[in-house]
DNA sequence: ATGAAAGCGCTAACAT
DNA sequence: ATGTTAGCGCTTTCAT
């Protein structure tokens, strides 16, 4: 038997035998107690387990529980920015919803990078993580990794299916398309886009399409489009394209708020002003553009609801369903960028 | 010896065993290899081992190493609220900083609350996380769960030292008064102050302090102050209470750039301008302050290097120096919202 | 240079 | 109702 030093502050570990001794009971029962069951133990056994474990102060050891479940009871999530408002959000979401669950959550950032990605993959498979959340900042992520392993994942932010992996996106193309009928409503003749570009950008962003949708709908031509990267920086800098020379569109739809707060920043330097000017409509419905001035008319995409349904997935029973594509709906959250409200009332009280 | 159902796609995990019988040696050789120690391996061995794990696609289990070791190699963060663009760069960092040296980052949210903080900090515990960064909502965090653990902490975003644990954080109460100071050189006479305030406010925010030493010091009167929670409904309530009346200051300092963002909300529906009508100084340096409008002069946090001495601190060898309190300088950033700055120069070509 | 084996702390099937 | 015990996969000391 081992004597601690009386002057060390530092008891050793308390185990779970620690507290069968202590408690004059098996270590079995002392199992059965904290994760009530599965077995039944007597009241009165419980009570003195249970008092054992107060008074050694005995915490269980994650690793060892882990290593003999095969599962950390943890998810890992992989978004390409978390400085990122709506990915922010996204994050914020998926850790409510794990640790509701019992799950605690490892995040990551790839910024945009495969490699980046692929290493957070291997990474979050060798802890043997329950499952991934991967918001991918590459149209065609490489999973090559999973296979063969038994660790699942499920794609955010998708906006179509993807083989064998289980998908969660907004329907893109038809919240861009309903965003930019709007502009058209408020008689916009000359639409512009400002897209975002992922790195490897193989495949058309629905956003895109959405906005031809309803151009063509309309009959109107093609706006100038600019693309630039999916940030504040990339916003401003497409702003300062589209809006500083002469023939300049009246309305641009943007591909997110984030662009669309670095839009607006171009174009106050422009002297412009947002909506009498230029009206503008987004994408992401994010914190950012409720309280942006002018605050953005966007297409709010349902976060949470997203978040709870891949955290649901991912820790369910049967394991996520291989292939689906879960597609939520955006909302139209109108405010004042696109002209629709006057100053004063931002549906609050004046 | 268990045979695979040839069906089957799911392998069955492959083990440093497995890899020691395909190579023909032992497991120990197996880890020597896979860790670079502590043994040698001959180049010859290390090559068929190394060629094993290949074809096999051996992948280590974190779990097991990690209870062997008694680390997981991880980290865990707590903020109040990781959608708040601050703790999310503050996360961000973190989550760079310990991928660098090899520790994955859990990250949990507590909303300042005192039992959600307790429950992270012990579910941490239990997973033997090698350190804690605590970003607490609460100017006097609970910390009894640590007691007689090996669990080592840092409490972030401190303005001054705690008894036995390392702490950091940035000057606030000269940071404040540096911005304030700013304001009084514009020639304000009247400044106001909108604080945050935490949900166990028993000590004085440092910020308010800094507020209060900058107007002594130019023999100016105390503003009018509103205490409010620290996000952008809590300044956008500030603003609308600040500015609504008839004798309403000519500038205010903001603990906040969330906050601040809100009051120029409230500011803007009310039909004034910033800076003309009313010049805002706020803190924190976070993104949102340079692209919001107009722009907020604003004091930056260094949250980088903060981040980065924290999980030095965490990850060092000897473990983070007890009741250390390292006090990083605030940058005051000149902006719009002073008055400084033209509309179209704002540092970047016209 | 390599191998055998103990043991990290826990769970649960199998005794009793 | 409770106890015994065999691993989970890894690291590392101590042989060889």
């Amino acid at each position: 038997m081992v004597e601690l030093a009386p002057e060390s502050t530092q008891r050793p570990r308390v185990t779970r035998q620690d507290v069968a001794r202590y408690a004059g009971v098996s270590s079995a029962v002392v199992s059965y107690v904290v994760n009530d069951g599965p077995k039944k133990v007597a009241p009165a056994t419980a009570a003195r387990v249970v008092d054992a474990i107060e008074v050694l102060g005995y915490r269980p050891n994650a690793a060892a529980r882990a290593l003999k479940l095969g599962s950390p009871e943890m998810l890992g999530l992989i978004v390409p920015d978390s400085t990122n408002l709506f990915f922010a959000e996204m994050a914020h979401a998926v850790e409510q919803a794990a640790s509701e669950r019992g799950y605690a959550l490892l995040t990551a950032n790839s910024a945009a990078s495969l490699t980046k990605e692929n290493n957070h993959l291997r990474n979050f498979r060798s802890r043997q993580v329950d499952g991934v959340l991967l918001a991918s900042g590459l149209s065609d992520p490489d999973l090559s990794q999973l296979v063969g392993s038994d660790m699942p994942v499920v794609l955010l932010n998708r906006s179509g299916p993807r083989e064998g992996i289980p998908t969660i996106g907004v329907d893109f193309r038809t919240g861009a398309a309903t965003g930019v009928r709007h502009l058209v409503e408020h008689g916009h003749k000359d639409i512009g886009l400002v897209m975002g570009r992922d790195a490897s950008s193989l495949s058309d962003d629905h956003r895109e399409l959405g906005w031809l949708d309803a151009l063509q709908e309309a009959g109107l031509p093609e706006g100038p489009i600019v693309r630039t990267s999916f940030d504040r920086e990339g916003g401003y800098s497409a702003g300062r394209r589209m809006f500083s020379g002469p023939r300049r569109p009246s309305a641009v739809f943007v591909s997110s708020d984030m662009q669309a707060v670095g839009v607006m920043r171009a174009i106050h330097e422009l002297g412009l002003s947002v909506p009498e000017d230029v009206a503008i409509v987004s994408f992401d419905g994010s914190p950012e553009a409720e309280y942006s001035w002018p605050p953005l008319t966007t297409l709010k995409q349902p976060v949470r609801e997203m978040a709870e349904d891949a955290v649901k997935m991912l820790t369910s029973r049967t394991g996520p369903p291989a292939g689906d594509h879960h597609v939520y709906a955006t909302e139209l959250v109108i405010r004042r960028s696109c002209g629709c409200v006057q100053p004063s009332f931002e549906g609050r009280e004046p």
